[in-house]
DNA sequence: CTGTTGTTTCAGAAATGATTGAAAACAACA
DNA sequence: TGTTGTTTTCAATCATTTCTGAAACAACAG
């Protein structure tokens, strides 16, 4: 609804249906672009990062900067920060042309390779951060508990019920966060591993489960 | 840096470090709320619900709507929303005192099962209605690749240049859709299987990969 | 029925994040 | 070294999201 699709006349090019070809595979593309950006923005890349992104994905050919500026109707300064990001992230590439001094750009087009790229990305500037402030928070605590037993050790009555009790909560605190900290490590540790630059290892990870599952 | 930690001299609890007890728990608390915040947000969940699931989980006794604005300094709007919102999302649950008219909220504690609730409400949320588009989008040039295979079967040279090309970026376009729509499926089987409501299939499967990768 | 306690909603305020555009920096070349 | 075309930067602006606070609502006790 809202697009007239009876309206078009252009050049018929073989097929018999009623919109005309270059038209449809615009739209086509303007749609996934959107669709790609609408995903983004809800993992929390911003929007026209997603959709340069998409764009370079779905046209599969090297875009300069005017290209895209002129086809997602954004400035310049957006456009080279988002495609700087991008190339930062390792999912978008330079090109040359010869006898032209503009860089384009691709994207990587392998599926797979660009989830590893992302998921690698995402690993290290947000997992590892986390990873890292969780241990000092579980240090702030560790040494309280370690009191606690020393002092259980030398004389077998705690002093009073509250205290007691507040151990109890330190202990328990410590527990919750070991847990959380032991899960970060697990994940880690897998991606580590299946998630590495080099290899295509999610990919094997994926088939040996999904046979392992049935 | 930025604390004097020689200031203190409340109840020595047991222990023999400078800082007093109660004290260091509820800045390990706050600290691992900031934490989970600011992770929070760099995921695209708001920066005050993954607080307040972070308070509920890190005390990991049941509050209710003002102990969390209290502690929060948040309105109770805000935590009313956050509240429902996990609720929602099904990581946090209701929790009544008798002879007390107040709702009370606890976390899940089970950190696997917290991950696996948030991981299926993203995928249901974000993951499905992508997935739904992308077909549709599909949708739109399948057809013209049909024309094109019937076209070409009954009579054998292209009618002209442009229009083998055109033909050919529609075909590289379809290619790229469906490498991309081959992707999610199997991302979702596979979190489908394994993140399923109720095993704890990607605990099991971690162990698996964990042992495989050696 | 009425007062009390607790929860939800929602219009606007505040905060945060994204985008622009123009100037500065840069790179290639003559 | 100067010229030209291209990219990057960044303060100002704009858009979006989040948060607040007060009013509406719901549940219950007396």
């Amino acid at each position: 609804m809202g697009r007239d699709s009876s309206r078009q006349s252009g050049a018929r090019t073989g097929g018999e249906e009623g919109a005309d070809t270059p038209e449809t595979l615009r739209l086509a593309q303007d749609q996934f672009i959107a669709c790609w950006g609408k995903m983004g923005s809800a993992w929390g890349i911003s929007r026209t990062m997603a959709e340069v992104h998409a764009l370079l994905f779905i046209t599969g050919e090297p875009l300069c900067t005017d290209d895209i500026m002129e086809r997602l109707q954004i400035s310049r300064g957006n456009a080279s920060m988002s495609i700087r990001a991008l190339l930062d992230w390792g999912v978008v590439a330079r090109a040359h042309r010869r006898g032209d001094r503009k860089e384009y750009f691709t994207a990587e087009q392998d599926v797979w390779a660009m989830f590893r790229a992302v998921v690698r990305e995402r690993m290290k500037r947000e997992a590892d951060p986390t990873l890292a402030s969780l241990y000092e928070i579980r240090d702030l605590t560790a040494s309280v508990e370690d009191a606690t037993r020393r002092t259980k050790r030398a004389k077998q009555p705690p002093v009073d019920s509250a205290e007691a009790d507040l151990m109890a909560r330190v202990g328990e605190h410590n527990k919750r966060l070991d847990d959380m900290l032991k899960f970060f490590e697990t994940v880690q540790s897998l991606t580590e591993r299946f998630v590495s630059p080099s290899g295509r290892g999610l990919q094997i990870a994926a088939t040996i489960l999904g046979k392992a599952a049935s």
